[in-house]
DNA sequence: ATTACTAATATCCGAGTAG
DNA sequence: TCTACTCGGATATTAGTAA
């Protein structure tokens, strides 16, 4: 084993391993398992159970303490550093590919934002873009959504203020923006600074994203119905 | 093949291949890649990585069109679902363990300077409480200490000044404080402020973090050695 | 050039079992 | 009970090629 944080098939088993390992110590600093059970964990034998820690143990993902018959076993510095390297890695991977809509009919409820004086102001001072009067909406897919939803979590998001009319006596909610840049998925030569915007009380389309910018989209990136937009966010924590 | 899409031992080198697969791929929709790159980019054999393909096709997580003498792959929603999924677990994984500290002995370093008058007045100001005269020491696992430092690199710590006492002649230096809140790993309903001091040029103890609260934290959490603690970050913004 | 079959070889797994 | 050895059978990998 040359490298011995890489992950080569020689020990594509030993990372799973430690990956099962880990999810079963979870908060606990070391895990006392043995080999019948690893083994159950792994759905693997005994032996191999057993092989696999000692090998675990050889590349330096693992420490262990035998006492008498029991086995002590936590993750070393290295095996952390192994498991974290892959969730980077992984999210990173995810993250740039994954977060694709694909651009679909429909001003949506968004425009009608825009258009009022309050909000725009707003848009126009903290999103850094005086914006069009219009959303474009994405469709995301489920999977897509899925992992949109996610990152969004990890963003902070720029807060429109709510206020009220005082002459029509109505009252207009608060609304979340979260910044991102947008290019077409085939040609990222383009890069547009843009907002989704999230009206908190709206379900209205599932999977729909309504986008600001400062340009006519549509124009600015000569998209049609059903064209892929990628949607990048500045930073991540982790 | 049982189950589709959950990771056993005889799938292990299909779920690598996917994730170098899709590593590859980055934020294109597709891929043209040859069994020969291919073998390069896995560290395995042409034959093998060209196997590795129909396998990823076979089981689904992939789809591929052959032009001639090309192929480009693309990765299907399954593929894309089995990915996503191991980077949730991982993510809930490393999440759930992130920031859990075990109480331990000892009132540490930092408990000198809490008393230390020109450090108090700024702990007082700038972390928003009047800090107990002693630290709590928490002794963390390798991957939870792995997972903290990449924490704290995404949060911005508060700056205590260094100054000079000119009564003793001698120079005291700055400290970095990170704010947080922390809570008993057993019952999180009690929550306190709190601040993780790093005193820069200490490497005392390893994987042992101090804390700063304004109650004697071991009475209000009711704490023994051994005990778990909890430690959690607000948002900043970068 | 490719992809992928076949055959030879290397590696891995688990039963049996020792310590 | 435990861990972990040996060893035969199973599986995976690669070299040599065919298509």
């Amino acid at each position: 084993m040359a490298d011995k944080n890489k992950i080569s098939p020689e020990n594509y088993a030993n990372w799973f391993a430690l990956y099962f390992l880990i999810q079963n110590i979870g908060s606990q600093k070391a895990i006392h398992i043995s080999s019948i059970e690893f083994g159950k964990v792994l759905n693997l034998s005994q032996q191999t159970a057993s092989r696999r820690i000692n090998n675990l143990e050889e590349i330096g993902w693992i420490e262990r303490k035998i006492k008498g018959k029991e086995q002590i076993i936590r993750i070393t510095k290295r095996g952390a550093e192994v498991m974290l390297t892959m969730y980077k890695n992984m999210k990173q991977i995810l993250e740039a590919i994954l977060i694709v809509g694909e651009v679909t009919e429909g001003m949506g409820e968004g425009g009608y934002y825009v258009r009022i004086k309050d909000y725009f102001s707003q848009f126009q001072e903290k999103l850094g873009f005086k914006p069009y009067f219009g959303t474009l909406n994405l469709q995301f897919s489920n999977l897509n959504n899925e992992l949109l939803e996610e990152t969004l979590k990890n963003q902070i998001p720029v807060r429109i203020d709510g206020f009220e009319d005082q002459e029509e006596g109505r009252t207009y909610g608060s609304v979340d923006c979260y910044k991102c840049i947008i290019s077409r998925l085939d040609s990222q030569n383009i890069k547009i600074d843009s907002a989704i915007l999230r009206i908190k009380r709206t379900h209205h389309q599932k999977n729909i994203v309504e986008l600001l910018a400062e340009p006519y989209l549509r124009d600015a990136l000569q998209l049609q119905d059903g064209d892929r937009i990628r949607i990048e966010f500045l930073r991540n924590n982790l």
